[in-house]
DNA sequence: AGTCGTTACGATGCCCGTAAGGATA
DNA sequence: TATCCTTACGGGCATCGTAACGACT
């Protein structure tokens, strides 16, 4: 048995079973795939693929064990290299998130900036994509970590650190009618036409929550995955905004109040994931610890051994996170 | 990187760090181990081993979270070869047991029985030793499972579940005194000189401490790890046996009556243990189930997958164990 | 007909084992 | 002096890539 030959039937197993595009994407030969994968079955005396014919069709139960289990070995290879670069390197390397454009936009910015101040050397690489997507990329090891607010908990080999928490805010024009009214109410705002996020995103899901149950129907009349195009939306006229009190600028967004809004929807808590299992390198932890102060090294220690998801979530008191 | 290159610092590592002698455990040529431990330290970029001239003399920091992640590495790698020959010769193997004198010696013999029946072509292999030794035999993966009541919870890499409960009974030559005192008091008992088990064997710790809550000291004349050497000094007359209910056979133990003294001590639970991480072969399976009837298959990977001690033994209710 | 996996074959390169060299305790 | 690791060298074997073949859609 050799870790090639885990990567190979590991690869296959990633690309539907076609060997010549794994061959392809591993810049080798499809021969040689082929010949290592049949002297690993020979080895282990069983089939991991099932084959028709000369066509692989499907994975076997043996194979699809073993599968689990290469991963895991793959995974941990990788630490490896990891750790050597870490002992041997620490200020070089690279960093992959992937996170919404919310917090690309209004809640990094600062964050990176001191990153790239302190690891010159490490290489920064962001993506961006809807919660469910930047999750997925997470578990599949394609990005170090991922940050939003909602999906990551969908997978349950992401550990997922809450970072802080924030609320919305009432977006409409100057001198629009609501920001007369006091205390602010959702039967006042539900009068008008909303403009928010589109669902799955940013909280989308609590804001629908605290109106239906307050027996209200939100007219949605605009979504939009980010809070830029709210604005401009509402500067159009074309209803009030709701949106992450942090996306709102008064230095920069002229024309437009925020009214608060706190008091109205429940929190929403921002968390940062990465795949369980996963060797962090000192930057790494030093990145978590610029972003969410709280998330010191002993802490996202005592947060990767954790048990359970419950176990982990007693760690942390959602009241006394920070917030934005 | 090459598994057999992780299986080389790995090996030297355990051998104290001496190649030539892991060389030959590993019957290959010294130069060849050095020569691809060398190769691995370069291709990682760091020193696994520190050396002094030309002597290992140390593991390196780095060297240290890399043999770590090495060992689960070759750990996996083990379980993949388990998880094919299970898949293709599922009733071909081997199973490696250890434990202490009176699980071999009294409650194993049955389920000995009917595994062999059940999985002729198994290789069984028993390893008898003190509670410690065997749970360090299964830490290290030298045997697949451990019993024993003491010692396995000392070892937080073991899986461990409970089998069954029982308690200890009086073992007095016929006619002694002791079989007219009804009820059994510690009082009667700690008139007489005892005879038991050794410190650290066949819940020793529990008697001790009901002697000591009730304020009494147990005047311990003889010890020894087997209850036939205790039943042997007890017909000589050296004093009262306190051995575990199950090592007393009213039919072969001539000359000699048991009287129960549940009542008296707490009952101590007999337990399972296996090297956290480990593939169970379908007959290890069936070997726990036949040893304790609870574990089921679907018991077994619960508990596996459990995240804390705590979680674990919320599982299992002590008090419905069955009783031996 | 085109895509795909297996077989065949030749060359490169890696791994292993023996033998000799140098350092340490 | 004895043990131990490194270097050097030669034989063997595995791996890889090209090319041709056979199967399936």
């Amino acid at each position: 048995m050799k870790l090639q030959q885990l990567r190979y039937i590991w690869e296959v197993a990633r690309h539907g079973l076609n060997v010549s595009a794994t061959a392809d994407s591993l810049y080798t030969s499809q021969p040689g795939v082929s010949k290592q994968i049949r002297q690993l079955e020979d080895e282990l005396g069983v089939q991991i693929f099932q084959r028709s014919g000369k066509h692989l069709v499907d994975i076997t139960p043996a194979g699809q064990t073993i599968l689990e289990v290469a991963g895991r070995i793959l995974g941990e290879a990788e630490n490896i290299r990891r750790i050597a670069k870490d002992h041997s390197d620490s200020s070089r390397g690279s960093l992959a998130i992937a996170t919404t454009h919310t917090q690309a936009r209004y809640v990094l910015p600062p964050t990176i900036k001191r990153f790239i101040e302190a690891y010159p050397d490490v290489a920064l690489h962001m993506h961006q994509g809807t919660p469910m997507q930047i999750s997925e990329l997470a578990a599949n090891r394609s990005v170090d970590f991922a940050i939003a607010t909602e999906a990551l908990e969908l997978f349950d080999n992401l550990v997922m650190l809450p970072c802080y928490r924030w609320n919305r805010s009432i977006i409409v024009p100057e001198g629009h009618p609501l920001t007369e009214v006091a205390p602010l109410t959702l039967e006042a705002i539900s009068e008008y036409p909303i403009v928010t996020y589109v669902f799955g995103f940013t909280g989308r899901s609590q804001l629908d929550a605290a109106f239906s149950s307050a027996g209200l129907e939100a007219r949605v009349v605009f979504t939009a995955v980010d809070a830029d195009v709210i604005k401009t939306y509402v500067r159009l006229g074309l209803g009030v905004g709701i949106v992450a009190s942090l996306a709102y600028d008064p230095a920069t967004d002229h024309g437009l109040t925020a009214l608060s809004a706190a008091h109205l929807f429940d929190y929403s808590v921002t968390k940062i994931g990465f795949r369980r299992g996963s060797f962090l390198r000192t930057y790494m932890y030093d990145f978590l610890h610029l972003f969410a102060p709280h998330l010191t090294r002993e802490i996202v220690d005592a947060a990767i051994s954790a048990g359970s998801r419950d176990e982990l979530e007693a760690m942390f008191d959602e009241r006394q996170l920070p917030e934005h």
